[in-house]
Parts: C-alpha cells; structure tokens; sequence
DNA sequence: CTGTATCCGTAATGATACTG
DNA sequence: CAGTATCATTACGGATACAG
C-alpha cells in the first residue's frame, strides 16, 4: 500500500492547502523567529513587524494544528505562553529560511529589473 | 558604500514585498512548470489546475518585471508566446522546488497531526 | 500577558465576455 | 492562441473592545 500520490498541482489535493499555508507571509516569518528558539507570544509579535495579533493567533493555531509548532502554558499571573517548533516544524527552516535568504540576496537585483522594465514602457 | 540592509521583517522593506512575490501560491506553482523548460502560455495554464487567465498573465507580468522571466512572441498566425526563466530566475528553482518537496514529503504526517488535533478537541 | 469575538473595508481572485 | 476588460464575490486582514 503506498502513499497517496500528494501533488499542488491539482487544486483538489490537499497538499494545495498545505503549499498555502507554509508559503503564507506570517508562517514564514513567524517560523523565522521560532527558528533562534523558542519565544512567547508577545515576542514573536515584537520581531514580525506588522503582525496583528489576530494573525499571529490564527497561523499559531494553524501550526499547532498541522504539528509544527507546540504551545506551552505557564500558569502564572499573567499567564506566559511559550511556543516552540516541534521535531517536525524544524523540517521548515531549511526551506523557509532559502526564501528569505533568496529575497535579501536578489532584492536589488530585482530592483534593477524594475527600474528597466519602467524604462522600457517609458 | 554598502548594500541596504534589506529584512522582510520591517513591514516597509520592500524585501516585504519580494517575498509575498515569489511565496504566493501562483509564483511557486507556476516556476514550478518553467522549471521544466520553456513553455506557452496555454501550456502553463493547462498543467496548474485551477489557474485562471488572469492570475497566470498578472504573475507573469510581475515575474517579468522583476527579470525572473523572459517572453518571447512568434508573430504567426495565431500567435505564439513562450516563457523562460532568466538566468536569475533559475535561482528560484531550488528554493521554491523545496517547498513544493516539503509539502509532498509531508503531507501524510501533517494530515496525521490533524487527525490527532481534532481528537483531542473532541 | 495572551488571547477571543466582532465588525468591516479593501484587495485579491474567479468567472465571464470580448479582442487582436 | 494569448491575452484584456469588467464585474461579482470573497476571503484576508486590520482595528477595536473585551476577557481570563
């Protein structure tokens, strides 16, 4: 009995969704700061500049949900919530962190292209 | 004189904006195809499932001008216009192969997690 | 501190029809 | 074949207020 034959190129496999959800801008960056360590809450809303709270609860949840990331609770007063990449989200840094790597390396190459392609419909 | 410190955690670094670029949906899938070689518009089309016309011309556009991509028009009758990864562009390939690779190797494992979450709310 | 719930505007996307 | 233009919808996301 083998695997299902998992393939995003058809809208119909689930591996679509998955492709959605660890290629979303907050996953990247939210598992970019998990990636140093473990980080409460409040912290990883600290580093991903513009991260509402709404979206960091939603993509946390969508983490722990998929077995990603793990949740902590502390129950001290306040309460402090510790979240921290599971054996198999450590498997998404490689990967996610080449993204943002990419991006920085080629952010002024592209810039360039940019400023050709106005040029060119100048 | 030093290149900018690009960081896509600064919501006003355009490396922001690159990166919802390249890790959309679209982006990843369709590169995905061009990885393959060089292929017409219709081509693309047919291969990513769910791809409507005009997503697939406005994330060839904008992979156009970011100098990720080449076109090529043949001015016959009916036309013919074919899409190639840059040299630059080809630097896309490993990186977002490698999302599309986790997601396939993971799929089971994740869909598994899920199962247990749902439990475990129950 | 770490959330949850709700409202609400906008931007992204899909469907459709039409053109060179 | 390879688009463009338009419209309708939706879903994403931000702001706010409140709770444990």
């Amino acid at each position: 009995m083998s695997e299902p034959a998992w393939n995003p190129y058809d809208r119909n496999c689930p591996s679509r969704g998955l492709l959605d959800r660890i290629s979303s801008r907050w996953t990247i960056l939210i598992v970019g700061v998990l990636a140093e360590g473990p980080s409460r809450f409040s912290d990883i809303a600290r580093r991903v500049d513009g991260l509402s709270e709404k979206m960091l609860t939603q993509t946390l949840r969508q983490l722990e949900e998929d077995g990603l990331v793990s949740r902590t609770v502390t129950p001290s007063v306040p309460v402090r919530v510790d979240y921290e990449l599971t054996t198999d989200g450590r498997t998404l840094i490689a990967p996610l962190h080449a993204l943002e790597d990419w991006v920085v390396t080629h952010m002024s190459q592209v810039d360039q292209a940019r400023h050709s392609a106005r040029e060119a419909r100048a």
